[in-house]
DNA sequence: GACACGTACGACACCATGTCGTAACAATAC
DNA sequence: GTATTGTTACGACATGGTGTCGTACGTGTC
């Protein structure tokens, strides 16, 4: 999965945060509310190429077409870690999060919240856990 | 902290796996073993371009220069990831964590260390734990 | 001095990105 | 029907980062 850019970005958020699809025209009024210029254009460039990544799914049933994401933001978000951790620590990730705790960055609370995670994995994943190695 | 671009990340490479300070002519070589072309002039724009960025310190006490990794493999790649949460889940981790295990991406093993981790920084850190907000 | 090697940096091609303009098309109003 | 409005499709361009090279300049050695 690729990278997406800051203008990208944006339209993604918006996708993200209403939860619906919706229309060029709210996208463009979303992100660009001041101006009274074109921008049209840009917005249809960003859309399409946002589906050509594969990032959002296109409506074309009605000529008002809606756009909806395609990808969510944990998703992408989860993928993009990966790809980091493919790319600097052989994949792993234990050496990420000894970094961020040894700076710091990461607060008690979500070290609580993290184990937690871990822990319900650990329970309910049980099924897995034959397979393991 | 920018972002390390391909060429720039392999020089990186070169300079965390060595461990030493570097010369440019190590670093093109083993960057560029075969090529019997120029690439000079390449080798010292990407370490230009790094020294610029804070990527690396070079050396100028002597003539030919030592370059060396200014910035741990484990603290970019920290720093990545942080930003990677700031820019996409409001700086928490546990929604990445959760997307990975959900995707099956993290193996039990990786899971057993994070807790590791997580467990020592909680007995080790402790004189923290007071001063907790 | 001449030669070899290294550094500094201007220049370039390439590509992604953000932007706009405009043509083509659909829906509606008259 | 035609005119009008709004939309999609896409060519075009400026910009900025990147990877590359050529070349001028410095420094050391013989």
């Amino acid at each position: 999965m690729s990278q997406l850019a800051n203008a990208e970005l944006a339209v993604m958020e918006l996708l993200w945060d209403s939860g619906e699809r919706m229309t060029a025209r709210e996208i463009r009024e979303s992100l660009y509310p001041d101006e009274k210029k074109a921008q049209h254009g840009t917005v249809q460039r960003l859309l399409q190429r946002l589906e050509d990544k594969g990032f959002i799914d296109r409506d074309r049933s009605i000529s008002v077409h809606f756009f909806s994401a395609a990808v969510s933001r944990e998703n992408y978000a989860g993928t993009q870690l990966e790809s980091l951790a493919d790319k600097l620590t052989s994949g792993s990730f234990a050496p990420l999060i000894t970094n961020l705790i040894e700076r710091k960055k990461i607060s008690r609370k979500e070290i609580e919240r993290i184990r937690e995670i871990l822990d319900a994995h650990e329970s309910a994943g049980g099924q897995k856990k034959g397979g393991r190695k």
